[in-house]
DNA sequence: CATGAATGAGAGTTCATTCAT
DNA sequence: TATGAATGAACTCTCATTCAT
C-alpha cells in the first residue's frame, strides 16, 4: 500500500477498491480480473487505484490478508469456545466453520485459495498454520493428560494441509455424490484419528504400533 | 494435435517441442511460459509449433497427459508388486514413488500439479482418483477378510486428495525442518490409519466409535 | 465504439483515427490497411485505437457511415432543390453530385465502395436505395400527372444500382477515351429514359411497347 | 503458370488444382481460401501447387480466365444464334445465359465477380467488354438499316456494365420480392431501350430529343 | 488528489512460400 | 518431380501502468 489513508474519503476509497476487487474476482475469476474492471466497479479511476495500491497484486494480497484474518478468527473462535471439548468435536467444528466461510464468500475465497500455491512464500497458508500451532498449544494445555506430542508442528502440518487442500479440491469440483457434511465427517475422522494417535504418549504409541503389526 | 507426424523429422519435432515446453515451464513457471519461449527453446519457429499443437494449452495438456500416465504407472506398479503387503506398506511405497516422480521432474511436475485446480474438470486428478479406485478394488480382493468398506470411493477420495495435495504443498515450499521422508512417514500414518479404521467391518466400526465416545 | 469521448483530447483522437484510417485506405487500399498502419499514421498507439474502436472493421464501418451520410445528403440536396425539374435533369444533377463526392474523396470512397459487396447485408447500398425510394416518392407527388409507376421499388433498384456500380467501375479503371461528363450524360440518358418509360401509365406503356415491336 | 504440363500426370494435376480451387472458393469464399486448403482438397502437396502455379493469385487468375471464357462463350452463343432477332430479344437471351452460368457455378462465379473490381487492370471485365464490342459489331452488320451508333463503345460500356454489376449486386443480396426473371426483364427493358435510342440515326436522335424537351 | 486517456510490449495465431529430402 | 515440414513476418488484440491535465 502506497499511502496511508488518513482522511475520511481515502478510507472509503480503499474500502471500495477492496470490495470491488472481491466482487470482480468472485464473478470473473482471478485470471480474468483486470485493474480496469476493479476501478470501474469501485466507481473510481485507475489512477486512484494506483494511488492506494501498488497494482493488481497488491489488491489481491490485501484481499488475501482479509481472508487470512477471517479464517484465523473463525478457527480461533471454535477453539476458544471448545477448549474442553474432545479433539474430534473441535476438529469438526473448525472444519465446519472454515467451509462456512468459504461458502459465504462463494467464488472469492475459493478463487483466492487456488492462488495460495502461487503467492510467493505462501504467506496465507503459512500464517494460518502458525496460528493453528499457537492455538493448538493452548488447547493442549488443557489436555496434557491425554495428549502428548513428540512433534506437534509436523503433525499439525500434515493434518492442517490435508484438511484444507482437500476442502479446496472439493469445492473446486464437488463430486455429485459426496455431500459437504459427509466430507467434513470423513476429514474429521481421518485428521482427528491421526492426531489422537500421534498425540498419545510415546509409550502408548509404541504399544499401538506393536498391536498393529500383525494386521 | 493438428497433424500426425509421419516423417522422421516430425517425430523429432514433436519430441523437441514437448521437451522445450517441459523445460520452459520448469524454469519460468506455467504462467510465464509463452508459445514463443517454447518455440525458441526448441530451436524451432512458432509456425512449426502450431503445425503440431493447437497452441500453448494443447502443449500443456500433452504434458499433463504424460504426467498422468507416469503417475498412474508408478502407483499401479507399487500396488501390483505389493498385493500381499499390508496397507501401511503399500501406502508408503506409493507415496514414495510419487514423490520420486515429482523429484525426477523437478519444477515441471510441481508446476503442472499447481495447475490441476484450474484445468477444467480437473481431468488429471479425477483420472488418478478413478485409477486408484480400480487398483484398490483389486487389492481389496486379496484382503477381503481384514478390510471391508462401506463406502470405498469416499474414503479413497479423502485419503488420496489429502496425500496428494499435502505433497504438492510440501514441495512448493518445504519447511526447513521437515524432511521428505518424515512427511511421507506421517502421511502414511494418517492415511493408512484412516483407511484401516474406515475399512474395518461395520460392527467393528461401531464398537470403535463406542469406545471413543467417552474420550 | 467502445468508449464515448468525454474529454477534449478524446474527440481529437477519434477524429485523428478516422482521418488516419481514411488516408491509409486511400493510399494502400482497404485490404492492405492494418490497425498498426492506422495507429502509426494517426501518431497514436494501437492501444488507443482499441480504446475507441472495436478494431479495423469498426473503423471502416464508421467511415462507411460517413460516406453513406455524405451520399444521402448529396442526393437529397439535389432532389430537394429540383423538385420541379424534369427527371432527366434531376438524374443528371444527382449523378454529378455523387461523382463529385467520390472525386473529392479520391481513393477513399472508391475503395470503400469496392467493399460494398462484402459488407454483410450490404448496409450502405441498401440504405441508400431505401433513401432514394423515399426521396423519389416525394418527387413523384409533384409529378403524379406525368409519372405513374406500377412498381417503383423495382424500377429504382435497377436504375440506382446500374448508375452506382457503373460509376464505381468507371472510377476504378476509367477508359482513356471516356470522359466523366460523357459517362454521366449517357448514364442519365439510359436511366432517365428507362424510368420515364417505366413511369408512364400502363396504357401508355402498352402503346409504347406495341409501337416498338416492329422495330 | 510456371511450367507447361506436357506429361499426362501433370495435366491431371493442373486440372485437379483448378477444380479444388473452384470448390474451395465456392465453399469458403475467396478470402478464407488458403493454398493449403486447395492443395489438400486436390489431394496434392503444397509444393506441387507451386510447381504449376505462381501461388494463390495465379490459381485464382486461372479460374477467372475460365470464367471469362465461359461467359464469352455464352454471350457469343446467344448472339450467334440470334443474329436476326431484335435487340430486346438478344439482350434478354444474353442476360439469361449469363445468370444461368452464375447459377450453375453458385458461389464460385459470384465470389470471383466480387473480386473483379480488385484484379489489377480488371482484365476479366475489360475482356468481356471488348468481346461484346466485336460481337455486337457483327450483329450491327445485319441491322445497319435500323441501328446506327455514333459511339458504339461508350453505349455498350454503359449498357454492359450496368447489366453486369446490377446482376452481381442482385445475386449478392437478392431482395426478397424481386425474382430473377423480373430483374432480367427490367434490365432488358432499360438496356435495350437505351441502346435502341442511342442507336437511332443522329437525325432521329435529334428529333427524339426535341420531342422530349417539353416533358 | 483524482482522473482517464495514452501507452506499448507482448501474447496468440495464421498462411504464403520455400527447400531439404 | 513430388512432398510436406519448416519458416517467420505480419496481424489482431489486451492490459498493467504512467502521467499530463
Amino acid at each position: 500500500m502506497r499511502k496511508k489513508p488518513r482522511q475520511e474519503r481515502s478510507r472509503e476509497m480503499v474500502e471500495a477498491l477492496g470490495e470491488a476487487t472481491a466482487e470482480t474476482i468472485a464473478e470473473r475469476g482471478l485470471a480474468d480480473t483486470t485493474t480496469n474492471h476493479i476501478a470501474a466497479r469501485a466507481g473510481v479511476s485507475v489512477g486512484s487505484l494506483y494511488q492506494y495500491f501498488d497494482g493488481k497484486n497488491a489488491l489481491v494480497d490485501a484481499l488475501m490478508e482479509r481472508q487470512q484474518a477471517d479464517l484465523t478468527r473463525a478457527i480461533g473462535a471454535q477453539f476458544g469456545a471448545m477448549l474442553d471439548a474432545d479433539l474430534r468435536s473441535v476438529t469438526h467444528a473448525a472444519l465446519t466453520a472454515v467451509f462456512d466461510l468459504f461458502e459465504q464468500n462463494r467464488g472469492l475465497y475459493l478463487e483466492l485459495a487456488r492462488g495460495w500455491y502461487h503467492a510467493r512464500t505462501m504467506r496465507t497458508v503459512n500464517t494460518l498454520e502458525h496460528f493453528l500451532n499457537e492455538t493448538f498449544r493452548i488447547y493442549l494445555l488443557r489436555h496434557h493428560q491425554t495428549l502428548k506430542f513428540d512433534n506437534l508442528p509436523v503433525a499439525l502440518y500434515v493434518a492442517f494441509n490435508s484438511a484444507v487442500f482437500t476442502g479446496i479440491r472439493y469445492l473446486s469440483d464437488p463430486p455429485p455424490h459426496l455431500r459437504r457434511e459427509d466430507l467434513i465427517e470423513q476429514l474429521t475422522e481421518m485428521v482427528a484419528g491421526y492426531l489422537l494417535a500421534a498425540g498419545s504418549s510415546p509409550v502408548a504409541k509404541a504399544r499401538t504400533r506393536a498391536r498393529r503389526k500383525p494386521t
